[in-house]
DNA sequence: TTATATAGGTACCAAAAAGTAACTATTAGG
DNA sequence: CCTAATAGTTACTTTTTGGTACCTATATAA
């Protein structure tokens, strides 16, 4: 076991993130929005509050399991509310935070990055996957 | 099988990206940089070419399968070159592209974002661990 | 009486991601 | 002849994530 995952350990004035933490606030982010379906149901927030079957309906494809665990996942980060109306049927509407709505700003930024880039990886994926045979470019040495 | 994931599919003038597309721009960009080791390669590129030594031991924790992994998919995507000189023992040198080096910024946004409010999600979060009693709030109907 | 609607929970299964350990090639040095 | 150094590859195992199907409660409407 020579290698050990850093676990916060606050040591000696030690370049903190620079090893793998799972406590990063980077990597916290990045684990949040990088599930399957968390992006999809903090935009369909973004203009209103909405029903969980609300939900359910607008993003394709999420099943009741996953749905649920997106949005408990996301309350539990102070980034969406979740209001119960003990009705019958049942009513819950979720809505995002102020923090949320941070949030969505952040994913702009990624959009805009990968909207503005995508031809450029796409091209590249296309280079790269049509050698293949040994191109690698050696350097003159 | 009553829901299908979306596949591209270029239908009637429809919300191309609202549902799941493994296809979307901004999904692709949140695969390449969510997974466990991409972040810290690209920043250890940030400043300087380094060897595959060098970044394996820098990116603390991370096993020679895994970094091959991440810096052959980064150079796939034309974020990373890799430079072979065919000396023994081997040298090859991975620096970032002019692109990777825009991938950067997008990666400082998300952590000025992540520092700026993790105090929040963190406070958010034990504030939902510490009720659990059904504590959850209703409205007034 | 039975179906319907809402908002879930739970058990089980499949697929994907990551980790571990052993193996490769080559040449220089002792 | 044996070892070390670099940059990997491969097979196998474990962990994590996601998906499917079925179960709950309750009041109303038919």
């Amino acid at each position: 076991m020579t290698e050990s995952i850093a676990v916060v350990e606050k040591s000696v004035a030690a370049p903190v993130w620079s090893t793998f933490v799972a406590a990063c606030p980077t990597r916290m982010v990045l684990n949040r929005i990088a599930d399957k379906w968390t992006v999809l149901v903090v935009s369909a927030l973004q203009t209103e509050t909405k029903r969980f079957s609300m939900l359910r309906r607008e993003v394709g494809g999420v099943s009741q399991k996953m749905l649920t665990q997106t949005l408990r996942g996301l309350e539990r980060d102070g980034l969406v509310t979740r209001t119960v109306y003990p009705t019958v049927p049942p009513k819950v509407e979720y809505a995002l935070t102020p923090l949320g709505h941070t949030l969505v700003k952040l994913l702009d930024d990624i959009r805009v990055w990968a909207e503005h880039n995508i031809e450029d990886v796409l091209s590249a994926q296309e280079a790269y996957d049509n050698m293949e045979a040994g191109e690698s470019y050696y350097a003159s040495k």
